[in-house]
DNA sequence: CATAGAAATGAATAACCATTCATTCGGTTG
DNA sequence: CAACCGAATGAATGGTTATTCATTTCTATG
C-alpha cells in the first residue's frame, strides 16, 4: 500500500549513482522508523525502494555499509543546515543563534522518522565504534561553532557571569532531550513548546536579547 | 574470558524463579551495551548468565517478552529509585530535588551499560507500541511527581515568574541529553560536570536555593 | 536412600536473512 | 539499427538464529 517507492516510476537507469544511492539511503530511514532499526531487512529497504534484492550491495556492499552511511547522511544534513546558518553573512550574532534555535526545531529536523534513526544509531554507538566515531565529529563541530556564537553574545551585553562553554553543553544536551520528548511522547510535546523551552533556557542566559521572544 | 556469568557457580536450581529471571534480564543489559540490541542473540545472553539455551524460553516464552522485561526493569529500577526519594519524609523539599539530581547522575544510572539499554529502547519505541507505552508511563509518573516538588519550591522564594511545569520538562529533557554526553562523548564529558550543567540550569530558576550549589 | 517432579540442557528444526552472480534490461554510441 | 556495456534483477546459497522438546540433572520429601 504504502509500501512503494519515493520515486514512482521515475527511476530510470541512467540515473547518476549518486541519485540512487540516495534513494536507497531514504528508503533505510523509513525503515528504521517503521519496523526498528534491528528488525530492518535488506528485502524491507529495497522493497521500499522499489528496487530489487541485490541492489544495496551493488551500491553499498554490504549492510553495514548502507547503515554507516545513512548515520552520515542525517550527520551531514544536520551539520550542513547549521554550517549554511554559521556563514550567512547577512545574520548577525543573535540572529544566528536564533536561526539555530528554528532549525533544530524546524520540519526538517524534527520529522520523528529522523528522530527515530538517530536514536537507534546513538543506542548502538557504544558496540560501533565507527557509529560513535561519525557521532563525535558533528559533535564537536557544532560544539566549537555555537559556542563561538556564545562567546560573541557575551561581549554585547551585562553577560559577564555567563560561560560559553557551559552554555553551548547546557543547550546542546537540552534539545537532544527535547528531540526525545518529540520522539516518545508525540501527544505531549509539540515542536513549538519544545522550541520554546529552548528559547526559555537561552533567555535566563541572554536575558537582554532573548527574554521577549519566548512566551512563557 | 569475562563472557562468564555473574554468579559463577552460586547457581543452584532451587533459586527462585524471579532471580533466574532477574539474572537473565542482567546478562541481557550487558549483551546489549557489549554487542547492540540489532546483533544480541539468544546465544549471546544465555552464555553471558552461564546458561545454556532454552533457558529463556523456558522462563520468558520468546525473545520479544525478555527484551520487554529488560525495558521494564531498568525502568522499574529508575522510577522506584526516584519514589524511596519523593516518599522519604525525612526530606523536604530542596532536599528532595538534590537528592533526585545526584541521583540522576549516580553510578547505578549513568552506568554506560545502562545508558546504551536505555537508548537502545528509545530508538526503537517509534515502531514497537509496548516500548513506547513502558516509556510513557514512567516519564508522566516521573513529571507528576518532579513538577510538584518545583510547585512546592516555587512558595519558599522569591519566584513568582518560575513555571514549574516548563522547568520539570526543561531539566527532564536536559538531564537525557546529559546521558547522551555520558554515552558518546565518555572521554569528553565526566558524570560530575554533567550534573553541574543540571545544577547549573536549576540555579537560574532556583537561585536562593541552588545558586552557590554549582561551582563555575 | 529412593523417587517424583521441577529445572535446565542442548541437539535438532525450521524460519529467516545477507550476499552472490548468471541473466536480463535499457540506454548510448557509432 | 546493431552492438555493446553498465545497471538492475531475483533465484539460489550458505550462514545465522529463535524456538522446541526429549533427555538429563538436581533437589525436596518421606
Amino acid at each position: 500500500m504504502d509500501a512503494v517507492n519515493t520515486k514512482p516510476n521515475d527511476t530510470p537507469r541512467s540515473m547518476p549513482k549518486q541519485a540512487r544511492r540516495k534513494q536507497l539511503i531514504q528508503a533505510t530511514i523509513k525503515c528504521i522508523a517503521k519496523k526498528g532499526l534491528s528488525s530492518t531487512t535488506m528485502a524491507d529497504v529495497t522493497q521500499q525502494a522499489g528496487l530489487s534484492m541485490g541492489i544495496v550491495n551493488l551500491h553499498f556492499q554490504s549492510k553495514e555499509k548502507l547503515l554507516i552511511e545513512t548515520l552520515r547522511y542525517i550527520s551531514d544534513e544536520y551539520t550542513e543546515g547549521l554550517n549554511k546558518i554559521y556563514n550567512d553573512k547577512s545574520l548577525n550574532t543573535e540572529q544566528k543563534i536564533l536561526a539555530h534555535i528554528n532549525f533544530d526545531f524546524s520540519r526538517a529536523i524534527i520529522d520523528r522518522n529522523k528522530l527515530a534513526v538517530w536514536f537507534a544509531f546513538w543506542g548502538e554507538t557504544k558496540s560501533r565504534p565507527t557509529y560513535l566515531s561519525i557521532c563525535a565529529s558533528y559533535v564537536s563541530e557544532i560544539a566549537n561553532n555555537l559556542t563561538h556564537l556564545f562567546v560573541l553574545l557575551k561581549q554585547q551585553g551585562d553577560y559577564s557571569d555567563v560561560n560559553p562553554d557551559l552554555v553551548c553543553t547546557c543547550y546542546t544536551a537540552l534539545s537532544d532531550g527535547l528531540w526525545l520528548d518529540l520522539l516518545i511522547t508525540p501527544k505531549g510535546m509539540k515542536p513549538a513548546q519544545a522550541q520554546a523551552v529552548a528559547m526559555h533556557y537561552l533567555a535566563t542566559q541572554f536575558p537582554e536579547h532573548f527574554k521577549n521572544k519566548t512566551e512563557q
